[in-house]
DNA sequence: TCATATGGGACCGGAACGGTCCTCAATCGG
DNA sequence: CCGATTGAGGACCGTTCCGGTCCCATATGA
């Protein structure tokens, strides 16, 4: 299936693990880095990246470190991943001159929108606050089944 | 957005314009290079992709070529991308041990199924038969809003 | 039997991804 | 007011894999 980029992953999971930090308070990139398992350098550089897209913001000086924008409800998965990966969207929509003597109109890739949009769509159904523990047995049960 | 490879953009093209073929005819992938505009070598290694996965099949020899193994709607665009990409899932579950002092589970990873679970519920609910003509404009117009 | 057309690899150059490092700016404590 | 702390911003670089090409074996029809 789809892949994503570790970049990507660690966005996730950084905030994912400040959405569940009290309000207020500050998590310093050292802190987050020791949790996730994440190295430092890569995680402050996905974390200058969330905080360019407005998903968090950051205390600088001593005693500083970052926290949420918004609460976990009002941020999606779709944000997060955008916020990193770029946004690209899921296919270039290549705009490739074909002459096809079969078929009169080749342009199968500007239906790609659809598939673009149904991918969209999905991730803008999960929230930060989704993400945040307890797992759900029965989810992820279903979740290991779709992928095997 | 999600990133997809061209290898896949290729697979989705080539299928979809399988799925607008009388049936029983075959393709040969000379006709299908170029129609899509995809250089010859790499078109052939994307069908043989598609090949393995079931998806299309191939009739060797002279007058050879391929052509899908089902109807167009029987066929799911998560079955497209998953026989090019790989069943690699969107993320590799990354299972680190990570020591984390300040929460007790630092699992996080474990809910990527969720997200997981969304793309492929939303890509299975695309078949190859959405995506041969004709654009719906209200659609793509929603598509474009969604990406810029 | 030969021309045609796919199957299954090996192979390779280039771009990106993932990671590191350095310097500057901002904030707090003394 | 000064220095320590911490993030901002960017340059840099090795490795991976992606995209493309090629070669040979195999199957089919004329």
């Amino acid at each position: 299936m789809l892949r994503i980029s570790k970049l990507t992953d660690y966005g996730v999971v950084l905030a994912t693990h400040l959405a569940a930090w009290p309000d207020g308070r500050t998590l310093a990139v050292r802190d987050l880095a020791k949790c996730t398992g994440i190295p430092q350098p890569t995680a402050s550089k996905v974390l200058k990246l969330l905080g360019r897209a407005g998903i968090v913001e950051a205390q600088r000086g001593a005693h500083g470190g970052y926290r949420l924008t918004r609460a976990p409800e009002d941020i999606t998965i779709a944000e997060v991943i955008s916020a990193v990966e770029g946004p690209i969207g899921v296919t270039e929509c290549a705009t490739e001159v074909s002459a096809c003597e079969f078929e009169p109109k080749c342009d199968v890739r500007t239906n790609w929108q659809r598939i673009n949009q149904a991918v969209q769509h999905a991730l803008e159904g999960i929230r930060l606050s989704d993400m945040i523990l307890p797992n759900r047995p029965e989810l992820v049960r279903i979740g290991r089944a779709a992928q095997g």
